[in-house]
DNA sequence: ATGGCTCTAATGTAGAGA
């Protein structure tokens, strides 16, 4: 079973090369981030000629999320359940697969934009209660992903350049911190259960031929449950699309999980 | 050099992203 997420900034621009991806990635479950869609628009019957159900939650201009699936997806959240927000940044639904049910969450966490900003305060709320809810889930869903857009790095080596980034936005210790709660929960980095190459990124800046020079950051990340971490085969950045004309700023983030 | 590029609202320009 694959499960894979992906920021595509702007389904409207990106579609054609999301459903290129799935048709070379025929993925189980592919949640997306920062769609910027309002629900009227989302383009469900594209994917669903593609072969996916879709479940989205989107508004206007920013934000917006999104989950495919093979089978369609069963109890569907949107948003942390008792947090109240205005922005549509979290998708939650049961995929059946060859392992039985799976609990796949997806969420474009804040960005923060700087740690001296009401936004930063957002965020560290919206981590809080994304934490509790996490926990409630795990106790009701013994296999469960949570992936997406995290906007943390949560490591020195998730970053080009650690000094340059030192306490900057995505790589302050509060915002790690708030990583590590979620990895005290007994959630796993897939990523980090492989050797991977060095200089691993899964985001990089649009400006400066940033992604030509491999000067990026992993923020994209897809941690799994006490229950499906001996089920995991492998974790990896697929960084083709980033080179495609017109694309995301963000690669997609995949993980196999096996039966037995 | 506090920008660089890309997206959205728009149709000139500004805010956000990371």
């Amino acid at each position: 079973m694959k499960l894979a997420t992906w920021n595509v900034n702007s389904l409207a621009v990106r579609l054609p090369q999301v459903l290129d991806w799935l048709a070379a990635n025929p993925v189980d479950a592919l949640v997306l981030q920062e769609t910027k869609l309002t629900d009227d628009k989302f383009p469900h019957a594209e994917f669903a000629a593609a072969g996916y159900a879709a479940q989205w939650h989107g508004q206007k201009t920013y934000n917006g999320v999104a989950l495919l699936s093979r089978s369609p997806a069963l109890d569907v959240v949107r948003n942390i359940p008792g947090f109240d927000d205005e922005q549509a940044r979290l998708i939650a639904g049961t995929v059946d697969g060859p392992l039985g049910p799976v609990r796949c969450i997806g969420g474009y966490f804040p960005n923060g934009q700087a740690p001296d900003s009401d936004k930063f305060v957002y965020k560290m709320r919206w981590l809080d209660a994304l934490h509790d809810w996490v926990r409630a889930e795990m106790a009701a869903h013994p296999n469960l992903v949570l992936m997406g857009d995290f906007n943390v790095a949560p490591e020195d080596r998730d970053v080009y350049d650690p000094v340059a980034w030192a306490g900057q936005i995505h790589c302050t210790p509060e915002e790690r911190a708030q990583f590590q709660r979620l990895l005290a929960l007994g959630l796993t980095d897939a990523f980090r259960l492989f050797e991977q190459p060095p200089k691993s990124w899964s985001w990089w800046d649009y400006r400066n031929l940033a992604f030509r020079k491999n000067q990026g950051l992993r923020i994209d990340h897809i941690l799994v449950s006490p229950a499906l971490k001996p089920r995991v085969a492998a974790c990896g950045i697929d960084k083709l699309p980033r080179k495609n004309e017109r694309p995301s700023d963000h690669a997609p983030v995949v993980v196999e999980l096996t039966a037995s």
